[in-house]
This record gives structure tokens, sequence and C-alpha cells, in this order.
DNA sequence: GCAATTAGTACTAAACTAGTCCTACATTGG
DNA sequence: CCAATGTAGGACTAGTTTAGTACTAATTGC
């Protein structure tokens, strides 16, 4: 369940290699080869995040890819927005489709509030955290601890 | 992005349906007929329920469907669990993929965790809640507030 | 001009989802 | 016992989505 599609996933491994080493640019071809990936899909990943922005490229010979802004900057929001589109855990909200009876549409606005609270909390985390840049991994803990501390409160 | 099944959000609409009436036996057709789903896609869905103790079931005449314990322990956790099998962000966790670089790894494990804050939060919202038989919503109202306060406080 | 490299589009195969149907089993009522 | 009602459990099909590939055009540096 939930889960996010594998291109998703190599796309912020790609990221996150670019995210290493901010200075260089590098092209399709090197980070296929840095991240065991086919190449074609690479290109297209590298593709798809241009157009949303979180990569800039340079054509031409000597080209490549870089960040687009500094990886703390990036959030997995933004990742999965880019790579998959807005998020609707289900689809009852946009269309205004024939519920009829009320639990339903209830049901339907419960599961949007669950995912405005997951959205909240994946704009927390930055590439930094999911290239495992940092050691300490602080936003981590401390998004944890909250949850922890939620669960208490409410009983 | 993240998107639960149709299917996954039919059987909340059934179960919050059952918890609506917890004294009243519904059979597959009454709940079909109800919620204006396939009958079909009824049955199948409580067959699956049934077979993940989410509720209970009488056979022969006068046989139907009920909540296997009260709504206020059935989480929304469980409920994509049963439907949707045990989550996994990623599948990088559980296969010893030939990842080859750290950095791969290091996403993957990323992605674990942003995986656990999540379940993490769906633990903490009951059929209740997703049902809405509870007016005030406590509980999204602090789940919310914690998100927010930790926004705060990782800056 | 030539080679390297991104940009864009089109296409194919595989996997998953949603939905239906059919047969077997269990319970109740006559 | 027998028939009606209802669940149990598969098997099957169509549709959609995902993953991956291939090809052509455009751009830059030497």
């Amino acid at each position: 369940m939930l889960r996010i599609s594998k291109l998703t996933d190599y796309a912020t491994v790609l990221l996150a290699r670019l995210a290493a080493e901010p200075e260089r640019q590098l092209t399709a071809a090197q980070l296929a080869a840095q991240t065991h990936l086919g190449a074609a899909t690479v290109s297209k990943l590298l593709k798809q995040l241009h157009g949303c922005a979180l990569v800039t490229s340079t054509r031409g010979l000597r080209g490549g890819y870089r960040l687009a802004r500094p990886a703390a900057q990036i959030s997995a929001a933004q990742i999965l927005d880019a790579l998959e589109g807005p998020m609707a855990l289900t689809e009852c909200a946009r269309l205004s489709h024939s519920c009829g009876i009320e639990s339903t549409c209830g049901v339907g606005r419960a599961w949007q509030r669950v995912n405005l609270a997951i959205r909240r909390s994946l704009q927390e985390i930055s590439l930094v955290e999911l290239a495992g840049l940092n050691a300490g991994s602080t936003r981590f803990a401390a998004l944890e601890r909250q949850l922890r501390a939620s669960r208490v409160e409410n009983t």
C-alpha cells in the first residue's frame, strides 16, 4: 500500500547523486553508470526532472545536469509532485462522483485529511535527508517524536 | 502519488456502514444497495475483510456481516494492511537488490523511515474518524497541530 | 563539419486493478 | 430431507497504468 513508483524511487537516487556533488555537471550516461540504471530510463527521468525545474541542464558537448537549487531546498513532497503529479489519496475528491449517501463522502473527506497530514510531513523532509548526507537525521527524529507524542495525547 | 486503490476506498466505505449500525448484521446485497457499489465487488471485498479478521460473517439464511470489533479498535493502518498487504513504500527494502552504490541504499532506507512515520500516523486514525461518526475529529486536529509544530521546530 | 549531449515523441511489453462469474459450502425454515 | 438464502473461494477478463526502449531533432564545443 501507499507505495511510490519505481521511477520515483529512481529519480530520488539520481537527485541524491547530484546532491552528493553539487559542483559537478553530470551527464545522463555518467549517472546511469553510477546508479546501475538503464541509460534510456535515466535520460527520461532527467528530462522529467528538468521539466519540473528540479534540475538544470546544458546541452551540447560537455553538457549535463545539476541540481536547480541546493538539496536542502528540495523536499520529498516536491519530488513526488514532480514525478507523480499532484497527489490525491482517493479520486472521490476531484470528481463530483455520484456518491449518493453521506457516509461515502464522509469517508472520502477523511482520507483527504489523512492525505494532507502525510503531505505536510513530506514537506519537512529534504533531499539532504533522503540522500543520507547528514549523519544525524534530525528531522526524522523530530518527526517521529512528534507522532509518538500525538498518540499519547489523544487516547 | 501515494494513492490508495479504489477497492481500499470502497472497503472503508463498507466498514463505515457497518460501523454506523454495529448491532445489525448486514448482508452483502444490503451493503451494495446502500453504497451503490456492484454486488459482486462488495461480496469480494467483504470476503477479503473476513480473511483479515476485520469483519465476522455468518452463513446461511439470515446470515451477513458485522464488524469483528468496535470501530474504535480498527485503525486506518489495519484497513490498508488488510486490503493492500504489508506496506513498503519502495521495494528496495525487502529484496536484496544489487544496489551497488551506497547512495542508492541510503535513499531506500530514507524512504523506509518516511514510510514508518506515515504508518504511525495512520495507526492513530480509527474507523470512527474515517466514518465521520465523531463530529469533533479531535485526532485529526491534534495530528495536524503536531505536524505544524514539528515544522517550526526543525527550521 | 563533426561529435557529444540533451529534448521530445512514439511505441511495446509487462504488471496491476477493477470487476464479473461460477461452483461449493453452511444455515435456516418448512 | 429439501429448498431457499447467503457466504467462501477461485478463475477469468478487460482496462489501465507502469516500466522500459527506440528513434529523431535540436544544441553546443572543438
